[in-house]
DNA sequence: TCGTTTGCCGAAACCGGTTTCGGAAACGAG
DNA sequence: CTCGTTTCCGAAACCGGTTTCGGCAAACGA
């Protein structure tokens, strides 16, 4: 009966599998195989599983850049890394990647990958790719509270998902890490260790991170029954000598804080430096929580308090996400969240001084 | 004449300029056109020309996966990043992405970039990469002395540069920063300074970069007219951990070294480390050179004095060579290489104890 | 029993390119 | 002037898939 199908090493040829060789395997037109395969109504159950298992013994794989020729799909997942655009990033990147390419390769997709120097750049890049056909969507990391990646790619109707999340959420979908939480509840850890001047440093002003971790700030005061005072905010703290800058700014304060939560790790080891200068012990003298995790802070002295992102599973949330949303989910559907998990690591303690104290200790050391 | 060519609005429609297009506005058979753009030799000049400048008007340019059902070939560069390799690896990484990637672009190519998490994985995405058409040759980071990777493409005779040197150099393309030479001169700059015992703490044995390093090493000992002592060689120091560790071995020696040289800027932090921890002021009571140029060095007290490596200018000229090589160039033309350029920044000076004295004041003080 | 659906598959066109082949026109030699 | 070469381009097949369309046979309804 299924004599063709029989015709032995149909499938041993050389090179890659065709869908000819296997539709002749099976004694089918490639037609029915493709259609087969893809899921297509007109097809009976019993030859789709036919080809279905015999597509697995013989190993075919479709050649996605052939599909692309009639579908424009190339099962590509694009990135576009802004360069110079955060230091703090780049220790993260090795990680997203990593995240990123796992799943995109367990679904069989791939990962293009291309750098910009501005944002505009950026989407110069993006629209490239689009028009090459190089990328089905984006993932966009860092988003801006007003980004113009995100008004190119909805007016163009590109599919993304963007790390982090926007002003302006209509069409988007979203993965990020609850950061206004962790500033919460860094405060609120901080007044349970009896500090009452609890400074916040955040940082840069136009990511949208920084709208929401300062609102977190604020929830953790609100939270711990203390008042804001404005001169305990600074920003666009995003290195470490911007956060030695904005310590120094605060310790020089009349009444200066005895404890600081930084919106980024890397800033906040700038507070170690300036501790170092001026004798001040980290975690006893003045206390510091920051937020991010990466490795330099684990390795300070003492080890940096931090709530720490798994940039991994963001990577591997987001590709989930793209995937889906390239295949035709709706945007709203697609929103995650994720929390930031603290790592108590010593820089935190109870206040041996007040802050009256602290400033006099400063004032007779200068 | 040529009315067909001023079909008005032929390249205006909606999307893509496809090559019937353009060969329409042309009143040109496709293939001709095709072959036209591709230089082959029966097409006269005249035409050729016509044809270039219509295309560059209608803004044609061909869609590569189409192109690669044909010819195989989808114009895009490899890349798999191996995930934990290499802590020292990960600053550098965004740097290298944009090297790479802007001079793929600049040529119509992209990047596509895949992980690992050991070698054999590596080996193991590559021919995935390869199977699937997604990449058309690969560039290696961190080249080990005896190589999977480079076992591999050669057997399947698929395009690769190297991001370093190999043990078994044919049939292999490269581009290298020329660390012997680093090491060699941080000798003799040391040398040139006082110093006369001058340790080494090496990087990960099996890389093949720690080969030459080490012949760097020694070169500049025999110039600078000074004795190897095995006891000042160290090896296997990557981390900054890995670097404290060594150095608190090469100061329990009985005459330790006033100066030490490291090949991986990551693990010299450790000596900073370890010299705050025994009252040690670097670049006076003990000296260091190193080699990377990362930023977290510049930013130490004192400055960590480093050979600058420019990652992304290694990025651009692998891209090129790749490139190069994927169109057929031999491997033997396509070896580059470039020095390191040394950051005096200040970690290293005159010699203020002699080993002798070292020794006493290290016994005294614990 | 006989039209009419319905289920299921084959045939062929199509996507946007490349490559092979053959032939007309221009050219050169005798 | 004739005949064999070149030069240069068109026609058609091809790459590996997808998608549209039409038709046959079985199932169905009347």
């Amino acid at each position: 009966m299924q004599r063709t199908e029989d015709l032995a090493g149909a499938g041993m040829r050389r090179g890659r599998v065709t869908i000819t060789q296997l539709s002749e395997a099976l004694g089918l037109n490639k037609s029915t195989v493709s259609r087969a395969l893809n899921g297509y109504a007109d097809i009976s159950e019993g030859t789709r599983l036919r080809v279905r298992r015999r597509a697995e013994t013989m190993g075919y794989r479709p050649l996605s850049h052939a599909q692309a020729i009639r579908t424009g799909r190339v099962q590509a997942l694009g990135l576009v890394i802004q360069i110079g655009d955060h230091d703090s990033q780049r220790p993260f990147l090795a990680d997203f990647l990593a995240g990123i390419s796992a799943t995109a390769s367990a679904e069989g997709w791939t990962l293009t990958v291309a750098t910009a120097d501005s944002e505009a750049d950026a989407v110069r890049t993006m629209e490239q790719l689009v028009e090459d056909r190089k990328a089905d969507g984006f993932i966009l990391p860092r988003t801006m509270s007003r980004d113009m990646r995100v008004a190119l790619l909805r007016a163009r109707d590109v599919p993304f998902v963007m790390f982090g999340r926007t002003a302006e959420p209509e069409g988007c979908a979203w993965f990020d890490v609850l950061g206004e939480d962790a500033m919460r509840d860094a405060v609120v850890h901080l007044a349970g260790l009896g500090h009452r001047r609890i400074a916040f440093v955040n940082g840069g002003a136009l990511y949208n991170y920084s709208r929401v971790r300062l609102e977190g700030y604020r929830a953790g005061l609100a939270r711990a029954g203390l008042d804001e005072d404005a001169a305990l905010i600074r920003e666009d703290a995003l290195r470490t000598e911007d956060g030695a800058r904005e310590t120094r700014a605060l310790l020089a304060l009349p009444s200066p804080p005895t404890a600081v939560v930084f919106a980024i790790d890397h800033a906040a080891l700038g507070l170690y430096r300036v501790c170092a200068e001026k004798g001040l012990a980290v975690g006893r003298d003045l206390s510091v929580i920051s937020y991010d995790g990466v490795p330099d802070g684990a390795y300070a002295e003492p080890p940096l308090s931090s709530f720490t992102v798994d940039t991994r599973a963001a990577g591997q949330r987001l590709a989930r996400l793209l995937i889906a949303r390239i295949r035709g989910a709706a945007p709203e559907t697609l929103r995650e969240t994720a929390p930031a998990t603290f790592a108590d690591r010593g820089s935190a303690g109870p206040p041996r001084l007040t802050s009256a104290a602290l400033a006099a200790r400063l004032s007779q050391t200068s």
